[in-house]
DNA sequence: AACGTGCGAACACCAATTTC
DNA sequence: GAAATTGGTGTTCGCACGTT
């Protein structure tokens, strides 16, 4: 994006940017205008401002008028798919009915089991518009819109079961993987109902859905570990997110509603809403101004300040992890991994974040560059690129980096340790991935490790060893992620036993990956089901692999 | 190619509203 | 009641395109 510095030249200054920001008269005093220094802030004119005049491509105004349109159209599609669903299973008695935490859009009075039922005379679009007219009215409503009646934050909130067991779940075991929240000032906020507005409660929805999904035991027991309650967050977040203007209203809290959602709607396989979610945080994040935070730092509360900055460092993990993943397109935000600690935070928290930026720095620009391109391209095509040099060196240079890079194990959580030890190995899969795709394995003597065919049983042998003294509830507290991570690292894995094998070793962490695997609830059945099909293929070709498979290596000890 | 014009984007900041 | 916020308006800039 063109821009224009901030000062033209010494003559005419532009409006400081704290008048800027403010949208207020600036008398452009030097060094400090009156209004910084009546209220006593620092004077400064480091935004860059952006290139008056028309932009590339005509029309981007109506474009983006027919996208919203159709965006509002589709959204009335669903409500009225959704509530004709609805219907439809209310009649159908024996179909077990999806958890109804409470209803949104209808007017509502608490219900005799906790939960709350609706008035029967909810009200009508024309009752809307005359109750709330003028300047607070959404876009949406002065359309047109079915805008529907007004929640009351506090009390939709405390209709939700259980929700204190949820929180406390959250900041006991999801705090130290998601530390974006201070933990005092939530449940400060919390106290106080009449203040909250409706993204609060989209917010508590999602971190209920997340606590729902990765917390064994947290819901009612079901074998169904993708349980129809964090399900039932989901929809209610979402629905609710249709009563209110949730992009208008936006600030961090939706941003990390939306970063909640999308984590979350990763562990449903819902790869499309995953990514638009987060493109929608990003996005969002990017209109408030977020990314000037550290601009802004000195005008907002520490904790807040932290809170964004943490946001959005964990978007960009998210998205980075994502890119490699799904090979989606990246907008690379970097921020500096955050150096401060929430006051009541355990000071380990702050470890566990930035041993995890330790990992991800890896995934720079450059290689993800590289990366995107490589899955993209046909491999062919990608071949003829030639591995330069260079590109082994660095490959080798981040390979031995991981290789030699310590955590501090007993600063650490449990559920952190596993987060960092699957990732740290899963990123030693990567780089060698990459090296294979670029065709430079090979088995030949003086090969460096990273460059073999067999690295994946040194990169399983790493993860076994890692995950070997965590229990195993501290490995079920995970998302897909951690899963789908294992399940790459295994699949690599039976390729690489073929590979003159000489020990056992191997095959004994193959056990031990399988049986992790099988037996995580949050772990998708397929991953194991896969990975069994691909060892009897295997087998069914090379007797000499079906004896092996048969040992069973007790590594993995039950606790 | 030079010029004229329309129009979209960003700007500055007034003034109404909200918050403290 | 002062300060902060924000919806809204007028201004400026310069790109894109039509005309000469």
């Amino acid at each position: 994006m063109k821009t224009r510095p901030a000062t033209k030249n010494s003559e005419v200054l532009v409006p400081c940017d704290q008048c800027f920001r403010r949208k207020i008269r600036c008398d452009r005093a030097l060094p400090c205008c009156v209004r910084c220094t009546d209220a006593g802030v620092g004077c400064t004119r480091e935004i860059s401002r952006r290139q008056a005049g028309r932009k590339k491509g005509r029309g981007n105004v109506i474009a983006r008028l027919r996208i919203k349109s159709s965006e509002v159209e589709w959204q009335v599609r669903e409500r009225r798919r959704s509530s004709e669903l609805e219907e439809r299973q209310t009649s159908c008695s024996e179909r077990p009915e999806p958890k109804n935490l409470f209803p949104v859009g209808a007017a509502i009075s608490p219900g005799s089991d906790g939960f709350l039922r609706s008035d029967t005379q909810s009200q009508s679009k024309t009752d809307l518009s005359a109750d709330t007219p003028g300047a607070s009215m959404s876009p949406y409503a002065r359309q047109g819109m079915r805008w529907q009646v007004p929640e009351v934050p506090g009390r939709l909130l405390s209709s939700i079961p259980d929700l204190p067991r949820y929180i406390d779940l959250f900041f006991a075991h999801l705090y130290p993987i998601w530390p974006i929240i201070s933990e005092s000032d939530f449940r400060e906020t919390l106290r106080y109902p009449e203040k909250l507005d409706l993204s609060h409660v989209c917010l508590v929805l999602s971190m209920c859905s997340l606590t729902a999904l990765h917390i064994e035991g947290s819901a009612d027991s079901t074998s169904e570990p993708r349980n129809s309650l964090a399900q039932a967050f989901i929809d209610q977040c979402r629905q609710l997110r249709l009563t209110f203007d949730y992009i208008g209203n936006g600030s961090i809290v939706t941003v990390q509603t939306s970063l909640f959602l999308s984590c979350a709607e990763v562990e449903f396989r819902r790869t499309r809403s995953s990514w638009f979610l987060l493109r929608e945080a990003v996005m969002l994040a990017e209109e408030l101004g977020l990314y000037e935070v550290d601009y802004l730092s000195p005008t907002i509360e520490r904790n807040k300040g932290l809170s964004i900055r943490r946001t959005l460092y964990l978007i960009s993990l998210v998205e980075r992890g994502l890119t490699v993943l799904r090979s989606k397109p990246f907008s690379f935000i970097v921020f500096a991994p955050p150096e401060e600690a929430f006051e009541d935070e355990n000071p380990d928290v702050l470890y566990g974040l930035q041993s995890l930026s330790r990992l991800f720095s890896l995934l720079d620009k450059k290689f993800l560059d590289a990366w995107v391109s490589y899955t993209t391209m046909p491999t062919a095509e990608f071949l003829k690129e030639k591995f330069t040099d260079q590109e082994k060196l660095d490959i080798l240079a981040a390979q031995e980096k991981l290789a030699a890079m310590t955590f501090d194990r007993k600063r650490l959580t449990e559920v952190q340790l596993v987060d960092i030890s699957v990732t740290q190995q899963w990123l030693r899969l990567v780089f060698w991935q990459f090296s294979m795709r670029k065709g430079a394995l090979s088995s030949v003597d003086g090969t460096p490790e990273p460059f073999r065919c067999e690295f994946p049983r040194v990169i399983a042998q790493s993860l076994c060893l890692g995950l070997s003294t965590i229990r195993k509830e501290a490995i079920y507290t995970h998302g897909i992620a951690i899963f789908e991570r294992m399940f790459e690292i295994t699949y690599s894995l039976i390729d690489s036993l073929g590979f003159n094998d000489t020990t056992l070793q191997g095959w004994g962490d193959l056990q031990v990956l399988l049986r992790v695997l099988k037996e995580s609830p949050n772990s998708p059945v397929t991953y194991a089901q896969i990975l069994e099909a691909k060892l009897a293929e295997q087998q069914g070709t090379d007797d000499r692999l079906r004896s092996r498979s048969q040992y069973a290596y007790p590594l993995y000890s039950k606790t």
